[in-house]
DNA sequence: GCAGGGTGGATTGTCGACAATAATCCCTTG
DNA sequence: CAAGGGATTATTGTCGACAATCCACCCTGC
């Protein structure tokens, strides 16, 4: 059994029901538990090394997540996006983060619009120096999105969109290595998004952004066919 | 102590803590246990007649729901919602609603079409005979939402919108004994979206309902101040 | 009289054991 | 030999008890 242990470099985590929660989150959405994988509750306990009843909780939650099926008295499966499922969840991520982009230029703080353009100036350099930059490039696109989303100032936005979209959209990408294939047309994208929050054009953000995840849907789109 | 026990009508939902989720979120959303009310987990285990496992289950789950709030150690209360979520609330919902809208009128069937129609004309005949409708024009409202965001044939959008968002609208309404303040605007509204998605006009679909939905918020808004 | 600390009570968090359900395998029978 | 049925076994569902944490009250000292 590898060692599977509870993180106790943050012992603080309020409870182990909690921390179960999140390890086994993240174990999910990292491809460290496999999609599809058959969950043994006693296997899963001993491995984590808590008890039945917090593993239980944690479960439940990450069903509501939609990380994990379950069917009673059956037992517990990792769920395993489907090309169609992801076409899904970017419809979705139209919508709502077009609605994040409107309610940003509304209402991001000089300093939080100053921090994006930091954020776009750093992508940039990045893609100057033509390294094997996937990695950042993944994971920048999501900061890039985080932060307006956060910008939205809507926390019931912000909990859905984070909380219940991204880890589907994140164990998808490390899924099947995902990796940015039109970065620079991206790149542009993001500068056009940030310019109308600049200038407070609620309606061209929400366009743009609309446009901008879109696009990417029909890239999946194409690449699953 | 008032009888709570668990309903015996349907006595085939799976497990016990399946059946206390939706018994506690049924008695949560209909206002029978008041917003801010302290939940005792032993209290309510003996209520609903079970033990404290399958209700600290159920109680995760709604918490997830956001009609629980929960804090370690100390315990749970039923989420009283402000005028201010709400109002973050409709903002999702003229979002997802929106992409609802337009997704239904690209993939609606035609029986699914006819039926939105023989609805719409229920509940123009229930306008007529002006009883104290104030009851089925809210369920009635509702179920015209309920349609079309299964029309959409998105199972992502159907779980996040039925299964996360509008039971705190439900509860927002049971709670305030909202009663729809503009019947017959809201009726004419309708009958737009329903036109809109008969001539398979996503683009027009959306838009109105994002406007029908952004008066709502408006409505509420006036209201509030 | 007020502030601070400590103790007691109650509630939540966790655990291990028991019961119930379902899948599997084997045996029987046509 | 195949198909159906029944028993076994492993897994999930449920329960009651123990441990840990927090809140409130009270008591002491200034």
């Amino acid at each position: 059994m590898s060692d599977f242990a509870l993180d106790s470099s943050s012992p603080d985590s309020r409870t182990l029901a909690d921390r179960v929660f999140a390890r086994l989150q993240d174990d999910i959405v990292l491809g460290v538990i496999p999609p599809g994988t058959k969950l043994g509750e006693t296997e899963l306990a001993s491995r984590y090394g808590v008890s039945r009843g917090p593993l239980r909780e944690a479960i439940r939650r990450l069903e509501s997540r939609k990380l994990l099926e379950r069917v009673p008295h059956v037992g517990t499966r990792v769920a395993s996006l489907k090309a169609a499922d992801l076409i899904e969840i970017y419809r979705v991520r139209e919508a709502l983060e077009g609605m994040a982009a409107r309610l940003a230029a509304e209402n991001m703080t000089a300093e939080e619009v100053a921090g994006l353009r930091d954020l776009l100036a750093q992508h940039e350099q990045q893609q100057d120096l033509k390294e094997d930059t996937a990695y950042f490039q993944r994971e920048g696109d999501l900061d890039f999105h985080y932060r307006i989303i956060q910008g939205s100032h809507n926390q019931t936005l912000i909990d859905l969109l984070i909380g219940e979209i991204y880890h589907l959209v994140r164990m998808y990408r490390y899924q099947f290595s995902m990796t940015a294939n039109r970065p620079q047309k991206a790149l542009g994208e993001h500068r056009r998004i940030i310019e109308a929050i600049e200038t407070r054009d609620g309606e061209m953000a929400e366009l743009l952004m609309r446009r901008h995840i879109s696009r990417a849907r029909e890239n999946i789109e194409a690449q699953a066919s």
